[in-house]
DNA sequence: CTGCCAGAGCTTTTT
DNA sequence: GCTCTGGCAG
């Protein structure tokens, strides 16, 4: 099979795709055919005799390098791609450390924690010193290990990152210090590793093991880097480290984008992409500024929003896709209509473009709460990224705990979880056997065992996790045999939810062979929960959305103190981070992009409804680049008119909102309920979205079942639906 | 010691 | 609206 590679590609990306040897540095505009090249260039690599197994290719997700490697096998037109190393910097990390945990001194094992077990952890440190006790001003669990993880990611001092971050928290130091000494040793203690401290380690042990550096580099002869304008200062050392020690040409390719960056808040340092050329001398520096993924209008807009921040590597982008649709700014009344505005707008949108077409993004996670009711009500199903993960679940976390225990005996936060589900013991017990099993005081033991026969067969399945070594999958069904019950009786309202979601970690377990990399991959990358579950509207944090893109997208909520969140206010270098962030979520868009700005928002502490400002980087937009609507009393938006101009008078940013005809935004005209004449099953009724569907019951106060071909049964407000 | 209740306080983004 | 904490009864 040929490739055409200067045919397939633009002269930007092909000199990048087939320049293999050196240090080079690819500036990728956003949908400037980045994964293209990247994808490209491993077939290259591949067709000219590099071995994929001594390829690295370091990327935001592990489903960012799956699909990589997936279209350059399509490409190659055969598999072989399998070998190529690849994944996280903290996935890339881990299977490392997992292989010289010795080294390091991890002798009981090593897992990886996430969240909920440093805060456990932490919990039992401020127990342990009694610090904190009785204060409700005491800074909560996730801020404490928020604040060390940032001075970590950014390698400061906890001083200094309190002066700049929570400056009230001051008095807070020497306790806070003390704290996080004892959370280092309980968490050593228990033989658990946070997110950090995979970096750290492995940096140490590259570091201080001159062998293992040898080994490892002599393995790579390609690395290449994504998304690297996200990588911190370890990161950027461990770049360094992973190549041959003394080779002055390493070939490392950083592909990257300055103007993407939004992980300042966990230590990313935009320095890194700029500081490249200089640490890899002879560094090719490689520009992608041609955009094949937006409309030109659409890029004038992004274009406008990155206008006011300076920008090292100085772009413009431009796309050969012209449209004349503006993008829209769209103006609700408040928060509630807003969502309204978005389910019309998305319903609108779906007679143009599929659902898994649509994307909605917003700054944080909790703002998409009511646009998922609406939703809801007309019978759209979604799927959210960025919210709950799916091993973070109650119970998922139960039976990982198990697997955890046959690998770490040490464990405490395991113990913690699954001791809780034994009636009677609570958080002090589950200590004290813990304990116990540290120490093997086997008399304790046993009379625990005798008080509850409870704990006697959580002991027993423990045991035989840990003298046979199982399969992940057999491991898991082992567990289910005892924990089944326990679900049930823990979960009383909605086990078979919870029992399918244990049924899909069967699955996930499937594809591996042993449970320390199952248990490593769920905490690092955690699979998203059913992929593709037929056709559903995208609901996502802008972080999150990263690396994506959508025909249509609409963001929600660019109001001050949503977005920008009201935490970067204060500081210029956090301010232009949200401007990033903008830019990154307008840029995901192809054909359409909407924006909303609620005039009002609710507020909770008020509990009651309050003015909000338009964001700040919407409100330096030429007002060509936009076309704005205002929603409209009588239903529906209005297309904003501008005053002739004549110059418009300083300060009065009186533009004359006319009311207009009412914009075609599909709102749902909501009939008068008419519950007097109930309609007969199998009456046929039409949808916006789903189109005729056959009525299958009336669900009382408001709602029907109606069974709709191809898309199925669906529970849907009596006002969405036209009977016939 | 555990488990439940009520009241207070507060909300970013993620590996 | 949701989570965390402290107080209290069993």
């Amino acid at each position: 099979m040929h490739i055409d590679y200067q045919n397939d590609l633009n002269p930007a990306q092909y000199e990048a795709a087939t320049t293999l040897d050196g240090p080079i540095l690819v500036i990728a505009g956003a949908g400037s055919g980045k994964t293209r090249t990247i994808v490209y260039r491993l077939a290259r690599l591949v067709e000219s005799g590099v071995s994929p197994a001594e390829i690295l290719l370091l990327t935001f997700t592990r489903k960012a390098s799956s699909e990589m490697l997936h279209r350059a096998e399509g490409l190659l037109g055969h598999q072989g791609l399998g070998n190529v190393r690849g994944g996280t910097f903290h996935g890339f990390a881990y299977s490392l450390l997992k292989q010289h945990a010795g080294l390091l001194g991890f002798e009981r094992g090593a897992t990886v924690m996430d969240r909920s077990d440093g805060e456990e952890i932490l919990s039992q440190a401020k127990d342990r010193l009694k610090i904190g006790k009785g204060d409700r001003k005491f800074p909560k669990r996730a801020t404490v290990l928020g604040l060390y993880s940032k001075s970590r990611n950014k390698e400061l001092t906890l001083e200094q990152v309190l002066r700049q971050e929570a400056y009230h928290l001051g008095p807070y130091e020497d306790d806070l210090t003390r704290l996080l000494e004892e959370y280092e040793r309980i968490k050593r203690e228990c033989g658990l590793l946070d997110y950090d401290d995979l970096l750290f380690l492995l940096e140490r042990l590259l570091t201080e093991h001159p062998h293992v550096r040898e080994a490892v580099t002599s393995s790579i002869s390609h690395i290449m880097v994504d998304e690297y304008q996200d990588t911190n200062l370890v990161q950027a050392r461990l770049v360094r480290l992973l190549t041959k020690p003394g080779d002055t040409s390493p070939n490392v390719m950083a592909v990257g984008d300055d103007a993407q960056s939004i992980y300042a808040f966990r230590g990313a340092n935009v320095r890194n992409i700029l500081d490249f050329p200089k640490i890899f001398q002879g560094t090719r520096v490689i520009k992608l500024e041609q955009n094949y993924r937006s409309t030109q209008p659409i890029l004038e807009l992004t274009n406008a929003i990155l206008d006011g921040f300076r920008d090292k590597f100085a772009k413009r982008l431009f796309s050969e896709r012209t449209d004349s649709r503006l993008p829209e700014h769209v103006l609700p009344f408040s928060d509630r209509s807003q969502a309204r505005l978005v389910t019309a707008k998305v319903t609108e949108l779906s007679r143009t473009y599929p659902l898994d077409q649509i994307a909605i993004l917003f700054r944080a996670g909790y703002q998409s709460y009511h646009v998922e009711v609406e939703l809801n009500k007309i019978g759209l199903g979604f799927r959210k990224y960025g919210g709950i993960k799916f091993s973070d679940a109650a119970h998922i976390k139960d039976v990982l705990a198990c697997l955890r225990l046959s690998q770490n005996t040490s464990d405490l936060p395991a113990w913690q979880r699954i001791l809780g589900n034994v009636p009677g013991i609570g958080p002090k017990s589950a200590q004290k056997i813990h304990h116990a099993a540290m120490i093997n005081d086997q008399a304790f033991i046993k009379a625990q065992r005798a008080k509850r026969p409870a704990l006697d067969d959580l002991l027993r399945v423990l045991d035989t996790l840990r003298t046979q070594v199982m399969r992940p999958s057999t491991a898991i069904t082992f567990v289910l045999e005892y924990y089944q019950p326990v679900l049930r009786e823990k979960f009383p309202d909605d086990y078979p939810r919870r029992e399918a979601g244990l049924e899909e970690l069967t699955q996930i377990s499937l594809s591996y062979d042993d449970i320390p990399s199952f248990l490593g991959d769920l905490s690092l990358d955690s699979p998203d929960a059913e992929e593709d579950r037929g056709q559903a509207v995208t609901l996502s944090t802008v972080h999150s959305a990263k690396g994506l893109e959508w025909d249509a997208v609409l963001v929600i909520d660019l109001v001050e103190d949503r977005f920008p969140s009201r935490h970067a206010m204060n500081d210029n270098d956090d301010f232009e981070e949200e401007r990033r962030l903008l830019y990154v979520a307008c840029t995901r868009a192809r054909d359409s992009l909407t924006l909303f700005s609620p005039e009002t928002l609710y507020s909770r502490e008020l509990a009651a409804t309050t003015p909000a400002r338009v964001s700040p980087f919407l409100q330096d937009i030429p007002s060509h680049l936009l076309s704005r609507y205002r929603e409209q009393f009588t239903g529906g938006v209005g297309l904003q008119t501008l005053p002739t101009p004549r110059r418009a008078p300083e300060g009065t940013s009186s533009q004359s909102s006319r009311p207009g005809p009412g914009e075609d935004f599909a709102t749902p005209a909501p009939r008068p309920a008419s519950s007097t004449q109930t309609p007969v099953q199998g009456t046929y009724c039409r949808h916006k979205i789903f189109g005729r569907g056959k009525v299958v019951q009336r669900v009382e106060p408001n709602k029907y079942k109606i069974n709709f071909p191809g898309f199925g049964l669906k529970l849907i407000i009596e006002d969405f639906v036209e009977l016939e």
